[in-house]
DNA sequence: CGACACATGTCACAACATGACACTTTAAGC
DNA sequence: GCTTAAAGTGTCATGTTGTGACATGTGTCG
């Protein structure tokens, strides 16, 4: 540990792949930004920061990819998070922790987590169709693994019984409708995407089976 | 009402588009189930039918839309059903009792829902990442719908209030989960796609917050 | 230094999707 | 019935996404 930061570790090659690789992460948030995500097209991008058409094909499978990077690593973080609350919470609680925990460091923006592309992100949903498609594929897909973390804690087998894969189904849609919702302005009074994650799970925690009065 | 049916009330120009429009659904069907979706062009799709590429087009937005137009009237269907159901039942009972009665309909092939075209869905879906963002797409997009009706049966307020649609998205998800499941084959023994519905609906209604040690 | 692996550029190409324009069929008015 | 407008379609041109093949440079390691 002589120093050395793990960049540094690393070859010269693998440093510069990384950087172009981060290069066009960038450049494509600037132009999504400014001119929208079907309106540019992936040759402004790759010209953007000097290299091929070809290239960006090289780093990413296709236009949408680049945007779900960000969504990639918060979906890290959130399992991560959820693995580490503690066995005793019930599963809906310890997903709510840990779903709003994500929710915080992407607006304090810590670590990597850029406060800024998480709002574009957000727009950018919202405003292209395809986005908004390969997001919810993207999540749709990362799911399975939610799903297997909560049938661990809950002690059941994931192949035989439904049930974490409803629960993890349900806390995606949590997390889906908050955003959604915040994004709107709903939610009166709520400001925080923090706050609207904690809305909705609590809603899921205290079960949502209404009668057709409802007064509270 | 001389004998008249509704497609012959409609002129020539009309029943020659619906002609045109369900030959082209039915042929992509067809090659889509011989060849999957990604290996069939639009362009075969089209020659199949005898019309241009570009004529294509004009009735579908893309070629993910053909195989949506299935998925549209299951939508169109369950929304009919859930606002038809008693007051009395609590929400998540009823939009349970809807998604069933829609899953028999696929099932046992009424009134124009053909079977097959369900099952081919179902498999599309799985084998193809482009049909499986689409479907998730539009089946968000519609969600609004469905909150709409929730919120007024809760009678609440859609524009201020989580709750409905927090329930309608939970219930989308149930459907997605049901479905998933049940074309892998999961759910021990349970072989009907109405039953997988019933049972991933039952959870919600009895509440998901599951503690860590399950026994049930 | 030299051999090898890897990243990139260039070229070619297929498929999706859309706009513009011309041509035919259908519907509607007098 | 004839005319005229509207709607559907075909053809052509074009832009964008995404991929395969091959050549060329650049980094890595012995």
């Amino acid at each position: 540990m002589c120093g050395m930061t793990a960049e540094a570790a690393i070859g010269r090659r693998e440093r510069k792949k990384q950087a172009t690789r981060e290069s066009l992460i960038e450049a494509a948030f600037g132009l999504f930004t400014d001119k929208g995500f079907e309106a540019t097209t992936v040759e402004e991008i790759a010209d953007a920061v000097d290299v091929s058409s070809r290239t960006f094909f090289r780093y990413f499978a296709s236009k949408e990819d680049v945007v779900l990077t960000f969504q990639e690593e918060q979906q890290v973080m959130f399992l991560e998070l959820f693995r580490a609350r503690p066995a005793e919470e019930p599963v809906v609680t310890a997903l709510k922790r840990a779903a709003i925990e994500v929710a915080r460091a992407c607006e304090e923006g810590v670590a990597g987590f850029d406060s800024q592309r998480f709002t574009c992100l957000q727009q950018l949903m919202e405003t292209s169709p395809a986005v908004m498609a390969s997001s919810l594929q993207h999540q749709q897909q990362k799911q399975q693994l939610v799903a297997e973390a909560v049938a661990e804690r809950m002690g059941v087998d994931p192949a035989t019984d439904l049930r974490p894969h409803v629960v993890s189904a349900f806390a995606n849609c949590g997390i889906r409708v908050a955003s959604d919702c915040w994004q709107q302005g709903r939610l009166n009074g709520f400001g925080t995407f923090s706050e609207a994650i904690e809305q909705a799970f609590s809603l899921l925690e205290e079960g949502v089976n209404y009668p057709a009065a409802v007064t509270r």
